[in-house]
DNA sequence: AAGTGTGAACTTTTTCACAGCT
DNA sequence: AGCTGTGAAAAAGTTCACACTT
């Protein structure tokens, strides 16, 4: 099988979501017309893009949203649950955190760490802020999957740190993009800064 | 000229980081490879990429790094500076009004709105929040921009009432995927789940 | 009859490779 | 001599269109 292009990966997870909003409704089937809409692509894009994940639908009526759904999570990985240590305390970690919203989606936070003296020790929501030269000591006890960034100002600080001690998968929401020197590991960059700069290309060129 | 494509978008946008990062350490020029290298391409799509932008460097020489700074800020339309307003009154949209990075970057928070009686007329860093029914009221009194999505619950609520009131381009920062039915409307979908999912795919499927 | 799955056609994007400027 | 800018070649991704299953 040809490996997955970016892309198709991108729209399967917007698949996912917008399955699990279908679930949510009480919708038992959809035809690729209908979830292609919801997704904003063609059907014909739709199908193809789930022949990398199999043959999951029955043809002349459709698919099953819940057996989609599952499918669709297990490919991605999401059927499982992951553990996640946040780099930097910062609003946005502490966002992160309260917010809850990772655990629900199966994403466990289970330290965050810091290099400031006045931020170690401090507990939020049940999170301990560590200090960095301590992340070797952690990284032994629990497997850690992923590392998030969450300053914007040592971004490259915890990136080696992450990168040092065997982390493979790290989410970068500082605004400058990282890359990899080691090409197994895969950072994401998801920059808000980068977000708006492409509306603000889009608005710059208006009408033209 | 040929419309750009996305991902040249997306890596037009690198490109200028690098260069403000190369700037700051006050490196006058810069060659294609060694951009590239920095931006996590090769040289020969950086080339190319830039020859949407327009002629730029010295043939035998290279980049001005200032001058192709500027000329990419220029392309992106980050030279204006754009009035933002914010959708949901959250630990998200503190983060995003304290942390003050966008208003150093030119984007400008003018607003926030939120639905719930208890947080209207609530004032954080300067910014207040107006009921979601006044947002008629401030888009005729200022020229918003770009609206932001900063809520994880009612995103659809605030999408429609910025697209009622012609907004036209739209961070969505819920997780949920949205789409305008109106292609006149540009909305970039950035979600923290959608970046992590990405992840636990790249997790599940290493050394297969 | 309806709608999937998929080769084939088409389109877009990336990479190559080198002419041409400094 | 060195490095950009760009047509041409190659690769990748998207859309078409229809055979096939329910």
């Amino acid at each position: 099988m040809k490996e997955l292009p970016e892309n198709t990966l991108n729209r399967l997870i917007i698949y996912l979501k917008v399955l699990e909003n279908l679930e949510k409704k009480r919708v038992d089937s959809v035809s690729s017309e209908d979830l292609a809409r919801l997704s904003g692509v063609n059907s014909a894009q739709l199908r193809k893009d789930l022949s990398f994940v199999g043959t999951l639908g029955t043809k002349g009526v459709g698919y099953s949203v819940k057996a989609l759904k599952y499918n669709l999570k297990k490919f991605l990985g999401r059927t499982e649950e992951w553990n996640v240590i946040i780099g930097g305390l910062t609003p946005l970690s502490r966002y992160l955190i309260e917010h809850a919203q990772l655990q629900k989606e199966g994403f466990f936070i289970m330290a965050a760490f810091d290099t400031k003296p006045e931020n170690i020790g401090v507990v939020i929501g049940g999170v301990s802020v560590y200090n960095l030269d301590q992340l070797s000591y952690v990284c032994k006890a629990i497997k850690v999957d992923i590392g998030i960034i969450a300053t914007d100002e040592d971004q490259e600080t915890y990136f080696s740190a992450f990168v040092q001690h065997g982390i493979k998968a790290i989410l970068n929401l500082s605004n400058y993009p990282l890359f990899p020197e080691d090409e197994k590991i895969k950072v994401e960059n998801l920059s808000i800064v980068h977000g708006l700069t492409k509306l603000s290309y889009y608005l710059k060129n208006l009408g033209s």
